[in-house]
DNA sequence: TTGAAAGCGCTAACAA
DNA sequence: TTGTTAGCGCTTTCAA
């Protein structure tokens, strides 16, 4: 900076001065500044300027995972719209554990974030702490509902998710229900649609049923949990499926095709998250479609609002709700 | 870490040293301000120690776009890799646009990070020259040939992806090719791939052709170039189709089965990716697999070792090659 | 509208 | 093994 100054006849304030706020310099001092710039290509050093002023333009994002589609849409929007305002994305993925989770949140911490975006509500005693004590914009992403949120939440109720799967395969003459998960023992926003599920389906009266596994639910372990139901399920008719998620819907589709069992009029199917192939599929796959790239949108939103804001800002929690699709596997 | 160093008695220098190097202090010392830190709940602030240190422990990460899978499988491992040697990512998606690049690369290298890894080796003229004159490791990832490396590449030949496919689909009899791709103006590997598929189709003498569509390379497009081409190719026989990406195929697949035509039988069909979903098909795809998660592991290794090493450091080229997986479509 | 000066919280010689 | 000291490259008063 102290070499643009030179070049461009000013003191280095007035190329810092230019760098935030352009209009406060004469244009005059612009032009020298903005062509020194050029010349000399120079590239700010983020690390003084975050810690001259106190406070980086780093927004910390922490999600179990980037491989899982929901969470990217999310990033992407985030990183589309939080670049609007010249923040940065620093990620970091938990894989579903709450220690490399604290670990992350230290670690964003220590680069004196904007802001941090994390997924979900249900966090270990020492991220919560550590979070409340942060004194930047928290948003808690993908859940509402559980614990009360940290400062500010932009997502939806998992559970209403679940009940409204239930729901959709009552109405469409199915007496009897099962759910298939994957992730049984830490993706807790999969375990709140469970839930969901079948208390829904238990206050309709209904028989209703889990079908439940450790790995992570995939095309394959759909397959694996629909070959296991049609042996559980002989000769069952009038039979619903709900999906914790549309990958699990794929496998168990393709099983049916396998087995040359009827979908819809054998087993009826909904999924979670209407992933772009729920469309095109063969028949075309009934489920429930989050508004991941809105989560991600309006993070950055209040993020954005709560940098301007200041101390006086508020701490909403937002519904993106969510939409059934209702096509032909149901 | 004043504060620390007051609470543990000791210097600041020594809280510093304790938290680069804990083996060179002593276990009086280390115990103390171990305990200081633990009370103060101290985090240490990332842009100070990386402005003294003139370097930070970011990697800046380029890629297209996180929720097209294969750079998420890479990103993942990145992570995972560079986390082990307390290097943090910075993530940045250039949505296949070449100026969103250029600005990504200036933010990143404003961060004085650690290394930089950015998808492909063709770049805008601004962006290679950034990257040539960044005094920081580089690894261009996901691509091998073309423009010569600015430092290390970790990737294939994604030209010998498509000749591998057409060769394929040649020894299964097919004598008449169809490539399906998408993104057909900015996915430059796509490209490479439809090349390579085209150029070894003609050399074995086989009809070859071209179906790509500006849009990206969705189950839905499948779909739809699938129908285009049964309208051009009606009662052809003997066809194979190689597609740029898995989901194309899996829309292929798809749209056939809803047209009652015989895969493999009719028409034979090769994707890329092996993304999951495809071994659970039916038919099971067949298809080539890159090495996303070795690619990624790869370019962490070659960061890590970069970084100690120094200027004596190599600038190694690795081939993860690529495999091609036989299931039923073809 | 511009410039001088102090200092953000740490690291890295170097000396003790 | 520990402490002293001089910056790292900026931002931000404050005064001119």
């Amino acid at each position: 900076m102290v070499d643009v100054a030179r070049r461009a006849d000013v003191s280095p304030s007035t190329v810092s001065l230019f760098l935030r706020r352009p209009e406060a310099v004469s244009p005059r001092a612009s032009d020298a500044v903005q062509a020194a710039i050029r010349e000399l290509n120079y590239v700010p050093n983020m690390m003084a300027g975050g810690l001259a002023a106190a406070g980086s333009s780093v927004v910390g994002v922490i999600v179990p995972s980037v491989r899982n589609a929901f969470f990217a849409e999310t990033v992407a929007a985030l990183q589309r719209e939080l670049g609007q305002a010249r923040l940065q994305i620093m990620l970091g993925h938990t894989e579903y554990d709450q220690a490399v989770e604290t670990e992350l949140v230290r670690t964003a911490l220590s680069w004196a974030p904007a802001a941090l975006v994390i997924a979900g509500t249900e966090h270990g005693k020492t991220t919560r702490q550590l979070l409340e004590a942060a004194r930047v914009p928290v948003v808690q992403v993908w859940e509402l509902g559980g614990e009360a949120p940290i400062d500010m939440a932009v997502g939806f109720h998992h559970y209403e998710v679940g009940a409204a799967a239930a729901r959709h395969l009552a109405a469409r003459g199915r007496r009897r229900l099962v759910f298939f998960s994957g992730r049984a023992n830490d993706d807790k926003r999969a375990a709140q649609r469970a839930a969901g599920f079948l208390a829904a389906g238990r206050e309709m009266g209904l028989a209703v049923q889990h079908l439940s596994h450790p790995a992570p639910a995939t095309t394959e372990l759909g397959g694996i949990l629909f070959a296991r139901m049609l042996k559980e399920f002989e000769g069952a008719e009038g039979v619903g499926i709900g999906c914790s998620n549309d990958l699990l819907a794929l496998g168990a589709i393709f099983e049916a095709q396998r087995r040359q069992v009827a979908i819809p009029a054998q087993y009826a199917i909904i999924g979670f998250g209407d992933l772009e192939f729920a469309a095109s599929c063969n028949p075309a796959l009934s489920t429930i479609k989050p508004f991941g790239d809105l989560i991600g949108s309006e993070a950055a939103r209040l993020i954005i609002k709560s940098l301007a804001d200041g101390e006086a800002r508020e701490h909403p929690s937002i519904d993106t709700g969510f939409g059934l699709v209702h096509r032909q596997t149901s």
